[in-house]
DNA sequence: TTTAAGTGCTGCGACACAAG
DNA sequence: CTTGTGTCGCAGCACTTAAA
């Protein structure tokens, strides 16, 4: 068991390597002041995380200073069309397979699981279906589109390592923050607004983000700061009207294959 | 009266795990 | 090794209540 955990180590590490050595650190971390037992471990990660956190966030910004610096927008263009495309492409893929496989379920129809699929209505239940993972899905890559920053951390990208209720760590202000990255504003139903809050509050610096300036706040807390769309990407050195656009672009290709697949 | 906040309900996908 | 099952996190919408 090594003594110590330093980022400069860490590094030199696999996300495997590193997972297993915070692993090993945690174990070590007092937890018996946190009530809830169920973030004893997000509690762990965090401590560990936060101590190496800023020389780690040192590395990866003087590393891209002296590469091709993210600051140069046409740089910062091309890494974040190359996810938006890559993106598209998959989710085409899989809404040619959500077709056919719907049509089939539609042909032998055992056990419908919603009225569309009872109702034999094909174009519904696709779209039901498309909306819901379309959703889920963007909410990774607004987490790959943030990670193309220095500035930032995602424990499930560098360590290989999942913190409940957490899913960035950022760098602004000269603080290390924790925070969950939604889509809007809106994003948190009732029921999860308070587990959120909670997951949140154990950690230095809690954040609340939606990518997007976009629906009303439903998250709202008296410690908890919270922030949404341009304001968010700035604080990472990103540029919103770039993000917007390639998005855009993404979405509407998806569209139009949408729209194709339909009139079939 | 209109707007905002709070709550509960729904479905989908990813994942872990057990049963076959 | 495959398949089924349960849990969790993701999302949107409807409704109620309080505040402006």
């Amino acid at each position: 068991m090594p003594t110590e955990l330093v980022a400069e180590t860490l590094l030199t590490l696999s996300i495997q390597e590193r997972k297993v050595l915070i692993l090993n650190h945690a174990l070590l971390i007092d937890v018996t002041h946190i009530a809830d037992e169920d973030l004893h471990t997000a509690y762990k990660y965090g401590k560990i995380i936060s101590s190496i956190a800023p020389a780690y966030f040192q590395y990866q910004i003087a590393q891209d200073n002296q590469n091709l610096s993210i600051i140069e927008l046409d740089i910062q263009s091309e890494l974040i069309s190359s996810k938006t495309d890559k993106f598209a492409d998959n989710f085409i893929e899989w809404l040619k397979a959500d077709f056919q496989k719907k049509s089939a379920i539609l042909e032998h129809h055992p056990n419908p699981r919603n009225l569309f699929e009872l109702c034999g209505a094909k174009l519904l239940v696709t779209s039901n279906s498309v909306t819901r993972s379309l959703s889920t899905k963007m909410g990774v890559l607004w987490e790959e589109i943030a990670n193309i920053s220095p500035y930032v951390i995602i424990p499930e990208f560098e360590f290989g390592i999942k913190i409940t209720g957490i899913d960035i760590i950022l760098f602004s202000e000269e603080q290390v923050k924790f925070a969950q990255l939604k889509t809007l504003k809106g994003t948190l139903t009732g029921s999860q607004v308070p587990r959120a809050k909670h997951e949140l509050s154990i950690h230095q610096n809690p954040l609340f983000i939606a990518a997007f300036n976009l629906g009303d706040w439903t998250f709202n807390d008296s410690k908890i700061p919270r922030i949404a769309g341009k304001v968010f990407w700035e604080k990472i050195h990103m540029d919103y009207n770039l993000i917007e656009n390639h998005v855009r672009n993404m979405l509407q290709k998806i569209d139009k294959a949408f729209t194709e697949l339909a009139a079939k």
